[in-house]
DNA sequence: ATAATATAGGACCAAGTAGTCCTTATTGCA
DNA sequence: TGCAATAAGGACTACTTGGTCCTATATTAT
């Protein structure tokens, strides 16, 4: 039974509570998706990893590919937190940006293996076949790129970037860059190299015209 | 039955000639594996897109596997060749990096739709899971990176590129960025967008330190 | 003619897929 | 005490998967 309480509140009523947190399942479903793919995670891998019987998953979750939808939703969630955070702590925007290039060069020391990016990733699997998944995708780029656009134009008025383009132009830029940097891991490269690329686009992109 | 002529050189005796061609039908295989992805692809698409019957198919190809694993090669040849080609009748090697970058807007308009790079989509795909498909992968982009430092290095003789970076170092630059660019093309980037990118790109490549 | 090969087509297989349904037991609130 | 919800687990469905095997037919060189 479902009771209405005030307005588009609702309170399910009585009856044994939910013995698993639902974020922490989907989270792990995230996880596995991040690194097997959508295709290759099987229901019975999403039910070990989120430790759930059948009959709970589907009474929670609607479906594998809600769930993806969810996962991905989240991670992008995530994804555009940390960022937001990262920009916000940072010395200044310049030395935000060069952080989150450099930094993919850790990815390759992941123990859960060289994942790439979930976004990227789904755009690989599915953008074409599937158009709810590539405006997910979508969205979770142009989030990123606005964030990048922000740390750009504050960095232009430090003085630590010369170029006059705008910031649009070069936060663009700056996400190929990512996702460049990004597959490289996955594809086998070495920390060192995906560093010194990162060092090479950060100098480059101070010198921009 | 099968008779031995010379050293090595194996001949099969008379029977029905094969009727189809070989590399064609692998050629068309490849097309259908860069659209859809490995996984996405069953044996129908294939039979259909190859015009085989499943016997014919089994016999002259031993697997799904080894099939795709022959596809990416093939991929990988035309691209090296592609690219070899370019270089070489290129007016100048900063012309080659230029025209190899732009060009990749153009690929939004791809009547196949935005099917990415298939080195790429079969490293999001599977490089993990299969070392034998991340090995050729690796290969592919070590090769695409020996010919992109072939191009730095005689622009920097030109005096288009100012860098005293090594070759193989602005090589991995452009490689990040082409790999950065095709995935943005997939991603549902614009052919402008892209193109402003990839224009932006070797602009810093020519002003880098 | 015969051997050797290729053809199409279909039967078949074992395994795996996502998902539904049902039973039985458990838990908490009213 | 009884209602409402969750839990585990298994049976089950309908379908797809890659792959093997077999039959019958066609085509070639010897």
């Amino acid at each position: 039974m479902i009771r209405i309480i005030g307005i588009g509140v609702l309170f399910a009523m009585a009856g044994r509570p939910r013995e698993f947190d639902v974020k922490a399942a989907r989270d792990a479903a995230m996880q596995l998706f991040w690194t097997q793919g959508y295709e290759a995670t099987s229901l019975n891998d999403l039910l070990s990893a989120m430790n759930l019987s059948k009959s709970s998953f589907y009474q929670t979750f609607e479906s594998k590919h809600v769930l993806f939808e969810q996962c991905l939703a989240r991670y992008e969630e995530i994804l555009i937190c940390t960022m937001r955070e990262g920009l916000a702590t940072a010395p200044n925007s310049l030395a935000f940006i060069h952080g989150v290039l450099t930094d993919i060069s850790n990815e390759t020391r992941d123990p859960q293996g060289r994942r790439g990016c979930l976004m990227m990733n789904t755009a690989a699997e599915f953008a074409q076949s599937d158009p709810g998944i590539a405006r997910c995708v979508k969205a979770g780029i142009e989030a990123s790129q606005k964030i990048f656009a922000e740390a750009v134009a504050t960095a232009q008025v430090d003085g630590d970037i010369n170029s006059k383009a705008s910031p649009q132009a070069l936060a663009d830029y700056l996400v190929t860059t990512v996702i460049g940097l990004k597959t490289q891991v996955k594809a086998g490269a070495s920390s060192k190299r995906i560093k010194s690329i990162a060092e090479l686009s950060v100098v480059a992109l101070q010198r921009m015209t």
